[in-house]
DNA sequence: CCCATGACCACAA
DNA sequence: ATTGTGGCCATGG
């Protein structure tokens, strides 16, 4: 089969995503919405966002969702998004290097050797749980 | 248009 | 358990 791979397909499939039937008018604001709703002393992971969004997606593009919301009229609270090890991957990419870990402590998050402790209890996810 | 990178994830050895 | 590879989609040079 045709081997040809066009770019402008995958433009298009971004402008409109499906997500539990809702169309929302770019993929980054799909990804907030769900961000925002994740309970104070909790955490999601990249992966559980992707999945919540229909999957074709991919985890990646979460990560680098969050890497635009640092904007704070948005409201994104990315320190308790982490990876599916429960790893603050993305310390590094806040203000400080601590910074997330301080965040997510304060909400009663244990926070070791920049892992979340209990990790699956603290878990909250957005397929799942989504109020 | 091609190439490289990215706050990831799943699978294979 | 650790390491390597592929896939995923968007963005920038």
């Amino acid at each position: 089969m045709a081997t040809s791979k066009k770019t402008t397909h995958k433009t298009e499939r971004l402008r409109t995503v499906s997500l539990s039937g809702k169309r929302h008018e770019s993929f980054f604001e799909a990804v907030y919405a769900v961000v925002r709703q994740i309970p104070k002393g909790r955490v999601t992971s990249y992966g559980a966002i992707a999945n919540c969004l229909g999957i074709k997606l991919s985890a990646r593009m979460v990560g680098w969702a969050m890497n635009a919301a640092h904007d704070p009229k948005l409201k994104v609270p990315a320190h308790r998004v982490v990876n599916r090890n429960g790893l603050l991957t993305g310390k590094f990419h806040f203000a400080t290097e601590t910074r997330m870990e301080e965040l997510l402590k304060k909400e009663g998050v244990r926070v070791e050797d920049d892992k979340v402790v209990d990790f699956a209890e603290k878990f909250w996810d957005p397929a799942r749980a989504e109020d």
